[in-house]
DNA sequence: CGTATTTGACCGCG
DNA sequence: CGCGGTCAAATACG
């Protein structure tokens, strides 16, 4: 982009309406650039403090050993080379910025082991990093973060616990939303699960591919008639296959769906495929659903507010969704 | 031998 | 101080 504005601006008859776009999005580029780099603070609803200026805890932040852009080493090692009111600031604005995190819940209900395919994906791999009994709970809870954490970044994370005598019935909380791709694989058979321990401490296990992930939402999804006809992305501007991984776009739902939701700023995300080859996750807030056109932006969760730019082409963009947004759409459904 | 899970230690917060 | 959450060494897995 700057190499474009460099030869518009040698050429006599460029534009300065072309010019003024390559800038804002160069500009933006940066943008998105620090974003990755500086810690997330309020992700949730798409609604940022931008009252507060930038403190010395965002220079703190940006060697917070949970936001590595290029993640390096141990952290932990670094930590005891530190300063100690170095270590403290961070101490203190990581678990700022885990409070800040997105987090939802949803309850599940898993295959009974009788059928052996078909259990649960969300295009994530999880990692289990700990087990806790908690207070008051019968079936101890399993901490599980993103698989891709050290190599892209990611900080997502959910809690699975079992809850009530059901041994397939299990209550995840997420808590961030996933900032690395998703996991695509073959479209081939689906790979066999594990099934839950005696102990009840399993969790979901993710071994669908992204496109099973799809089918599976569409026929979900298929309570809401004409759902996947407004899932269509409508387009007039720059080729979706340009689109990068933290790229906006947004569109609109021709259906109104709503009488069947009902949550409010749900955090959720979007695997969008595009050709069936390349797939995207981007975060996702719902804007608006009252009105008849039914509303999603689709952006980096950083300048969720400010979407006004829309990126769209002359094809249009399949958008599979995962859990989250089935649980706003079909609360109940259970995948089996 | 690299990756995932288990599990007691550790730690911040209320 | 106790609880929820995370770490990391040991262990299991493939």
């Amino acid at each position: 982009m700057a190499k474009q504005l460099k030869m518009n601006l040698s050429t006599p008859s460029s534009s300065p309406e072309v010019c003024d776009i390559l800038v804002n999005k160069i500009i933006d580029s940066y943008d998105r650039a620090l974003t990755m780099v500086k810690p997330v603070d309020a992700m949730q609803g798409g609604y940022r403090d931008t009252i507060n200026p930038p403190t010395d805890s965002t220079l703190v932040a940006n060697r917070a050993p949970e936001s590595p852009p290029s993640p390096i080493g141990s952290p932990r090692s670094q930590d005891s080379d530190m300063e100690f009111r170095d270590r403290d600031k961070k101490i203190s604005d990581a678990s700022k910025k885990r409070k800040a995190m997105p987090r939802w819940t949803k309850q599940v209900q898993v295959n009974p082991g009788s059928v052996s395919e078909g259990s649960l994906d969300d295009g994530h791999n999880w990692r289990k990093y700990g087990q806790k009994d908690i207070l008051g709970a019968k079936y101890p809870r399993g901490y599980y973060r993103c698989t891709r954490r050290s190599s892209q970044g990611c900080l997502a994370t959910k809690q699975v616990q079992r809850i009530g005598d059901n041994p397939t019935i299990f209550e995840i909380t997420y808590r961030g939303r996933h900032t690395c791709t998703p996991r695509i694989s073959s479209k081939s058979a689906p790979e066999k699960q594990k099934e839950p321990n005696i102990t009840g401490k399993d969790h979901i296990n993710n071994n669908l591919n992204i496109l099973d992930v799809h089918h599976q939402n569409q026929q979900a999804l298929l309570l809401v008639s004409n759902f996947q006809t407004g899932l269509r992305v409508e387009t007039d501007d720059i080729d979706a296959k340009n689109l990068n991984f933290f790229d906006e776009l947004s569109f609109s739902f021709p259906s109104s769906p709503n009488n069947i939701i009902n949550v409010e700023n749900y955090p959720f995300s979007a695997n969008c495929l595009i050709d069936e080859t390349l797939a995207l996750n981007f975060p996702c807030t719902l804007t608006d659903y009252y009105t008849e056109n039914f509303d999603v932006h689709i952006s980096d969760q950083e300048i969720l507010e400010k979407s006004s730019t829309a990126v769209s082409s002359a094809n249009s963009i399949n958008v599979a969704l995962d859990y989250p947004l089935i649980s706003i759409f079909a609360p109940d459904y259970h995948i089996w």
